[in-house]
DNA sequence: TAAGATTGTGTTGGAATTACAACACTTTGC
DNA sequence: GCAAAGTGTTGTAATTCCAACACAATCTTA
């Protein structure tokens, strides 16, 4: 009694469904009809007042889950964004790990890329704070998960804060993937301040540490400065960055790896 | 080059589908032609193809996500069992929350319909080590997340080992919400013993410890004893436990809750 | 209490959408 | 140049959708 239900008009029916939608993302009418034993004509009338509340979306065919809840669209729609060229800067760095190894992956939607590109079959370590990843690695049966915890950012969709500063400082791993906001004057620049304590600690766990950006990252600051290029040993991206970047690179002994 | 990729008989275009498929639940025929500019039938062959690999489900309209990957059908199979009761004992436990508490829950499939049955509204602070939880947090806006990490365990789908023990030692919460697998001779039994340090870590750090534990779990016993009666301020059930139980729980001044 | 209104549900037929087999075309590799 | 693989097109079959109407249960109101 305690709080408040602001879903007043939802038949019990109707709760059914898009509790099961959570968890399997598509339901055909006439499965729905055969669960509920009802017409299909009924299980439409349901799909479609839920829809009309934008609850979920009516498709030929049945009824699929809507993504636009919570902040949860955000991360969505940053993954889509230049969707080829972070899927090949995964490629490339999952190239980057053997079998047994341990690897850090950071928050971003470049990172949770290298989760979606590892293979099943992966049989090494993977350290991670960000929860679409550990989401990834429920299905990576054969490998060994450690999340780092702490407090839930829901812009980043990861796990921040002293708890996870301090699990990280107790780990140790072989490679460090980690998301940047912008690369300029010889240094990495990241959005949130208040993960700079978070990625610094992932890089001090790692034995080599390895920076993932698309191109649209190059010559951009961002709000913080992360580090500088000398921090890192390696800095995958998609396309040859500017002779600028390149040269300080070089300087900074940076192994630059173009993905395909 | 270090990991032998063993989906060798994918095109660009089948994983990607599968890829987005990962993401959305499901993607309907028209819009893969769409996407990919090629005519519905060519979509079609892809989708059966996948299809014929066990890796997609086609239905009318489009391709659905298959949810028998990893370990995950297991933990979504038993949240289906007795989904009923589960869902009313965590009616009942959300009206034990007020707005503003900070909660613990527990690992498992009836503390995860908690997470459900949470209001989206809800502000107070959720601390939990339930990978499903979390996900679900991810829609509460208003909500404070904290998850303690740990090694992820894939048949309970939670975090586990010393890591999280430490990490649920370092806060308070109200209310405590503990999963068990049996109840018997006075005492709380679950299935793995490597849960029992965790459980016990949460329930300390709590005000109030609440049971939850459908009709099922009565007179059964499980492979570890977590705690006696006495550790317990609360039961929430969905029927009226057996007469023995009834009276052990009077006698160790345990509340019970039977949800209507 | 009875009549009327409201809500929820099932049925029907035709309209709209999708599926699929068969064939023709293009590209690729040898 | 030929075989193989992949793709587009066409017409037809199968499925789904939906508006309209009929029926039952519940709730209102006189």
């Amino acid at each position: 009694m305690s709080i408040a239900r602001e879903e007043a008009p939802l038949t019990p029916r109707q709760r059914t469904i898009l509790d099961e939608l959570g968890r399997r993302g598509f339901l055909s009418t006439a499965d729905l009809a055969g669960t509920f034993d009802v017409s299909d004509m009924t299980v439409r009338r349901d799909t479609r007042a839920l829809s009309k509340l934008g609850l979920v979306k009516v498709v030929h065919g049945g009824v699929s889950a809507v993504e636009g809840h919570g902040q949860n669209a955000d991360f969505a729609a940053r993954a889509r964004e230049d969707a080829d060229a972070k899927q090949r800067v995964a490629k490339a760095c999952v190239d980057l790990v053997a079998d047994r190894d341990a690897i850090i992956l950071d928050a971003g939607t470049t990172t949770y890329q290298i989760a979606q590109e590892l293979p099943t079959s992966f049989m090494g370590t993977i350290i991670t704070h960000s929860a679409p990843a550990i989401q990834r690695c429920l299905q990576l049966t054969s490998a060994r998960t450690i999340c780092l915890g702490g407090e839930l950012l829901l812009d980043s969709q990861a796990f921040n804060g002293p708890m996870t500063v301090s699990a990280a400082q107790g780990l140790r791993a072989k490679t460090a993937f980690i998301g940047v906001s912008g690369i300029h004057d010889e240094a990495f620049y990241i959005e949130r301040d208040v993960e700079r304590a978070t990625k610094l600690a992932l890089m001090a766990s790692a034995e080599q540490v390895v920076v993932v950006a698309t191109h649209q990252k190059m010559l951009r600051y961002a709000l913080a400065k992360l580090a500088v290029f000398d921090a890192v040993d390696i800095l995958v991206t998609d396309a040859p960055p500017p002779q600028e970047i390149e040269a300080a690179l070089k300087a900074a002994d940076v192994k630059l790896i173009v993905a395909a």
